[in-house]
DNA sequence: CGTGTGATTGACGCCTGTCAACGTCTGTGG
DNA sequence: CCACAGACGTTGACAGGCGTCAATCACACG
């Protein structure tokens, strides 16, 4: 099957056997189709995919790099609803609920995002039932953390989700080897995960240094101490 | 096909006819199966169906009454994540995600439950991929609500929640014919949705009271004033 | 009538958001 | 190479929203 998109395309087969991805569950023939209707982009970070709002045709595999999916609230307030990043499905949501996009999806780090087609999605569904189970666990298991993280954001203190988002965030994107984060947000960014002020942030990220949890090297977060953050996390 | 279960057990088909269930996607065949292999059951008002943390083996559909969806957190604090009525079906996520319960599911009127084992849930969602993909667009659904009600909880006040869970409670449940609330809450209960103390919400009937926006008497609650409470709801 | 649950009210104070001023760094254009 | 703008980080002052504690009331139930 000739491919529709030329260039240095990823194919899906290195997407699945490097990561955990719904669609080890596709037949040779169905990642053949996938390969052959997906369109593959870069996108330069700073660049939006897709726009709260706007009606999207199709949903996007992440194939490198760092997505935000953000809401904007109350004056223009952009409220982070999590990260997405290799092996990722972003969009998916809005396609199946046949509902405008529900979030703003923004580069973070330059991303290389394939596009597949709505009904090129639906067309799998429909005929895998194994796929389509994967899709459904998929989104069970991101509102199972959606719920998680209401419950968090309802009844912990600022300082409380501060420690836990950094614990959150080292579970996603892993540690250096000096054990800094790898991923880089600005203060009004860590603030906007956690619904909290960018003044907050820095005030408790300046507590947590003075505990000798954390060490700050501008946007760079060095954890020390895990221990710690975990206690403060779980209150105490 | 006889069935497993006899006594007053309501058919499935009562159901489908009377609600919006993800089963109007079955095939007469596979709802007879659905009908021969759930297990219906009547909880009293206060009794627990599941708790959280506990691994269930299949979920239930709700025929009649009200259930409690909450999460426990500190201090034996409970925080409710949303209501479960008439042909909705709860239990689900734990289920799909091979995960221990997240919740605990508490009766708060006397309902008819069925249970749907496990395996046949997964058999019919292995062998029909339409029921398959509407179960994915009902996770889809919650999963939107959830990602909004987050934003809601990280960037609103107590007041500006307050308001909007009653308009989501009339939603759900609707007024009876003097713009009464369909559902009884304790003050705490509306405190443990929006996750604020029971003494705030207190406070803020009293001030809605006031603004004639809504009458008391004890825990029924009549919605004078649908406007000016979607007003503060959304920031003014 | 005692007990228990829920509702109410007041006092108090801390957490946290807001505002303002200033420092730092980077990139751009002259 | 310097000046400047703009984005981001930092700090301090301040006030008010909201949680906590405690006392009291209302009501239902055994």
């Amino acid at each position: 099957m000739k491919r529709k998109n030329q260039t240095s395309t990823p194919s899906c087969d290195d997407c699945i056997i490097n990561s955990i991805s719904v669609f080890n569950k596709l037949t040779i023939d169905e990642l053949n189709l996938l390969n052959y209707e997906k369109i593959c982009q870069v996108f330069k970070k700073g660049t939006t995919i897709y726009n709260e709002g706007s009606r999207i045709s199709g949903c996007y595999c992440i194939h490198n790099g760092i997505i935000k999916l953000y809401k904007t609230g109350f004056e223009g307030r952009e409220h982070i609803i999590r990260f997405a990043k290799k092996g990722d499905i972003i969009g998916y949501r809005s396609l199946l609920s046949n509902d405008f996009a529900c979030h703003t999806a923004k580069v973070l780090e330059d991303s290389q995002v394939c596009f597949i087609p709505g009904e090129t999605l639906f067309q799998l569904l429909e005929n895998n039932s194994k796929f389509s189970l994967e899709m459904l666990k998929l989104a069970c298991v991101e509102l199972g953390e959606a719920n998680a993280f209401i419950t968090d954001i309802a009844q912990k203190t600022v300082k409380e989700r501060l420690a836990e988002v950094l614990l959150i965030l080292k579970d996603t994107f892993g540690l250096d080897e000096e054990q800094n984060l790898q991923i880089v947000l600005t203060r009004e960014e860590l603030g906007n995960i956690i619904g909290t002020a960018t003044e907050s942030v820095i005030r408790l990220l300046g507590e947590f240094k003075e505990n000798k949890w954390i060490e700050i090297n501008g946007r760079k977060l060095k954890l020390l101490d895990i221990k710690a953050l975990q206690k403060v996390s779980a209150k105490k």
